[in-house]
DNA sequence: AGTCATCTCACGGAAAACCGTGAGATGAAA
DNA sequence: TTTCATCTCACGGTTTTCCGTGAGATGACT
């Protein structure tokens, strides 16, 4: 007799999750065990370590919190949650950005009814899962390169940086301090923080080598 | 009429400072600006701003700092001192070490004496200058790999390290904190620390992020 | 005219990194 | 057996980074 799998579901729509759940309860191998209307409702339940899923069933547009800071949250906080995003967009960039979020599973909430059950399972093993709509999108977008493991190049990002953020970044592999960026560039302490910030949130790393490490992987340098 | 080649002198033996002021009084475009007997001394007078030194000539072997933590100290203040190595050892690692830490020149005390003049006006002008002795000693060893710009690979260096600082650059390159890496090794924060420090004197590089680049052109990754 | 991105700056607090120094334990090499 | 490197840990202090939040100024595009 195989293990129960269990499942968070989190969308904004109570009516969606009651929808899922219902699909889900089909199959007596998965179990729900509880639902998020927000993101920041996720974050708190799976806090408390008593509240453990091994699939998290993740919408992106959410009040309070959406669903990227929700992976975001996961990612920084070096939790290894198994994560489906499921979402109206079929939109590569979306997909693209989860998955350098760690997210496992991407299915449209077009065709969710007959993918979820099977998406649930895949994750839960391990593996990753695409319906096949969204898998088409991937494919054709990166013509000719297959879906490695999870690993996407994040070009789109880079274009995402301003200048002066690209400024920094640089700076920042020359191990620079904030303070002698300022010096050198002739702003405000609290200006070069500011773009620190931001390519931190942008580029979605934890500290100063995840920027560096950026950009030697981007050849930046 | 040219301008004064200012020179400041640090050798912990009086007597080798007096014969190499004797030398370079002969010529009178270069002028004595005072002279350290440590590598404190050093520091302490660099650091008072009306003692500005065009060429600062330095004994590696000098008690309370040695020659390497003065070149550490302006690599790490960002100060450009131009430098000139006044060595005793014919060591390449030496030579590469402080190479490694910006300096501009090396000479042997063996020949000084017909190279000082001369090594202190190329050095002044922007360029590198090593004793004949020196050059051979170089070209010797890196066979057929043509003196760059300064930079030497500094692949002795990451000899040097020990597998627990190995380890903790690697995690360090992955955005790991010092409690997560502490964490993940079962060792105190303390002791992550201690390798932590360890490594920037090692490399001396000035933080993370200099680690973490070093690590990369090393692919350590 | 209004929205939007970018650039600029501020402030206060929390967390992490950096620095210096010292020290015990262990095991290998001289 | 003593020296040496390595691994381990501690403590206290300074500096830097990180976080959140808010906001004015400018110029471009709609």
């Amino acid at each position: 007799m195989k293990e129960k799998i269990y499942v968070h579901v989190a969308d904004d729509h109570k009516i969606l999750i009651e929808g899922i759940i219902a699909v889900i309860n089909t199959d007596k191998e998965i179990e729900i065990k509880g639902y998020s209307l927000t993101g920041q409702e996720v974050i708190d339940w799976f806090s408390q370590k008593e509240n453990q899923a091994d699939v998290l069933i993740l919408d992106i547009t959410m009040p309070v919190l959406d669903g990227f800071q929700v992976l975001k949250h996961f990612k920084k906080k070096r939790i290894d949650q198994k994560v489906i995003v499921l979402s109206s967009y079929d939109d590569l960039k979306i997909v693209q950005e989860v998955l350098n979020l760690g997210c496992k599973g991407y299915i449209s909430k077009n065709n969710a009814g007959e993918h979820i059950v099977n998406a649930i399972k895949t994750v839960a093993k391990g593996e990753q899962y695409f319906s096949n709509d969204i898998q088409s999108i991937l494919l054709k977008s990166i013509s000719g390169q297959m879906v490695p493991q999870g690993e996407m190049p994040d070009k789109f990002l880079l274009d995402s940086l301003t200048e002066r953020e690209l400024d920094v970044l640089k700076l920042i592999t020359k191990e620079y301090s904030t303070i002698e960026m300022a010096d050198l560039m002739n702003l405000s302490v609290n200006t070069v923080e500011t773009y620190r910030k931001s390519l931190l949130k942008k580029l979605n790393v934890k500290n100063a080598v995840g920027l560096a490490m950026y950009a030697v992987k981007n050849n930046i340098v």
